[in-house]
DNA sequence: CAGTGGTCTAGACCACAAC
DNA sequence: TTGTGGTCTAGACCACTGA
């Protein structure tokens, strides 16, 4: 019935934040104050402030105290039903987005993530095609997110898809020249907390999760040639859809 | 340079766990034991143990021990770009879910969430129709999703709209009777941690973010009639999109 | 009911970031 | 330079849950 005195002071700050008594970017009392202020070990205090940061709610610095997190306006990536492409590459979002690579790809050989190996129907450990990119504000060198191809090693060692320059069209338009095209794609979006190698190259505070999308890439027979896995902090960035009404308005079939 | 020894202590559990040693569902060392081999105090153990949590990685119970968390296989919302309805209501999935509401709906007045807010161009702190719903299995009584509708005052005090039962074709029937329709809708997909009362309410475990998807619905003036809150588990659910090749394959204008 | 994690303390010292 | 949080300890006791 009773929780923990950490928990419970979380709770008043948190009712607190959300009264307004501690707007966006207001400091909350120090850690030691408010273990004196309720007669507790410093420890305690710090737990409380730990739950809130770890639900994103409130960021900690050094010397600077707590603050509550000012949330960024989100930035909106609007996905389309269909891929366009000009004589710069593909379009998965027809707007255009004002970031750009970082560096150059990373191509490595090595294991895919689980769910992307079961995508691929590669075994467990089974050495992939990685071309991993970093995106971001290129003036401001800001990273914003992680971007990473998997190709089966089968289709891919040995040709232009292992080069780092893969010409404007990129990896699609290579696949289409190897005789695997007209290529189809679908998406599938999550989220989950990031690993810290993640957290760490997107510069991610904690308590903010990872959208994911993931995109695969097929053949007009079905099989995976590729998948895209990109990693996004989920309080900048969110993911919009448009929806019509169908002309019936009833269920097909 | 050097990182706290929880934090070593955590890097070195999560890479054994990622090589396998620790395969799905098996049971890491107990906290004592950790303590023990690395000549550390239990606390310090214990805070290794907790990042490992918040990651999502491990589940840690009280008899139990801490056990590799065992990642459940997605349920996969398929979404559509067009609505369809039949005698029961609208479908924005076009596969039909195999679970329902848990309780009938509750009906209040209060703040939106901020960015509801905002969709609604209501003022912070100004009182709106909300209608929630919690979704789930309903023989196995498991929550899967919290769904809630924020509805202007001014469209809807009075009406049927703020009604337990808004009859088989719900609000949007209701909104296309009193002449907004025809609607059209949006969606957004994002992601935050969860607050301790949807943690609750899902019987959510730690380290697993929310995924939400929100749905607005304008009538063809633009007006903004209602905006839909869809909250699920990121571990277990995802939203699949399909994507085709513009005929052209040339970005519009 | 016993074994496991969960909470808490008092005090010490470290490490960073802002001034 | 110094004020803030960050880490760590040794020990105590609590509280759940699974056998």
């Amino acid at each position: 019935m009773n929780s923990p005195a950490y928990r419970q002071i979380a709770s008043e700050l948190r009712e607190a934040i959300e009264r307004g008594t501690y707007p966006e970017g207001a400091a909350l009392p120090k850690i030691t104050e408010i273990a004196e202020q309720y007669g507790i070990a410093k420890q305690t205090a710090r737990a409380a402030i730990a739950e809130l940061e770890a639900e994103g709610l409130v960021e900690v610095g050094r010397r600077r105290g707590t603050t509550v997190r000012v949330r960024p306006v989100k930035q909106r990536l609007t996905r389309s039903r269909q891929v366009f492409r000009d004589e710069r590459g593909y379009y998965f979002d027809p707007t255009a987005q004002p970031w750009n690579a970082l560096e150059p790809p990373t191509i490595t050989w090595g294991p895919a993530p689980r769910d992307v190996a079961v995508l691929l129907s590669a075994a467990p450990g089974e050495d992939v095609l990685i071309r991993d990119r970093i995106m971001g504000d290129v003036a401001a060198r800001k990273p914003m997110q992680l971007a990473t191809s998997f190709l089966p090693a089968t289709l891919s060692r040995g040709t232009q898809l292992a080069e780092r320059d893969t010409g404007p069209g990129g990896i699609y338009d290579l696949l289409e020249n190897m005789g695997h095209g007209p290529l189809a794609w679908e998406e599938t979006v999550g989220a989950r907390m990031p690993a810290p190698a993640e957290a760490e190259r997107l510069g991610l505070p904690k308590g903010i999760p990872l959208l994911r999308i993931v995109r695969t890439t097929k053949s007009p027979d079905g099989t995976v040639l590729e998948v895209n896995d990109t990693r996004m902090p989920a309080d900048t960035f969110e993911i919009g859809y448009s929806i019509t009404r169908h002309p019936s308005a009833v269920l097909p079939n």
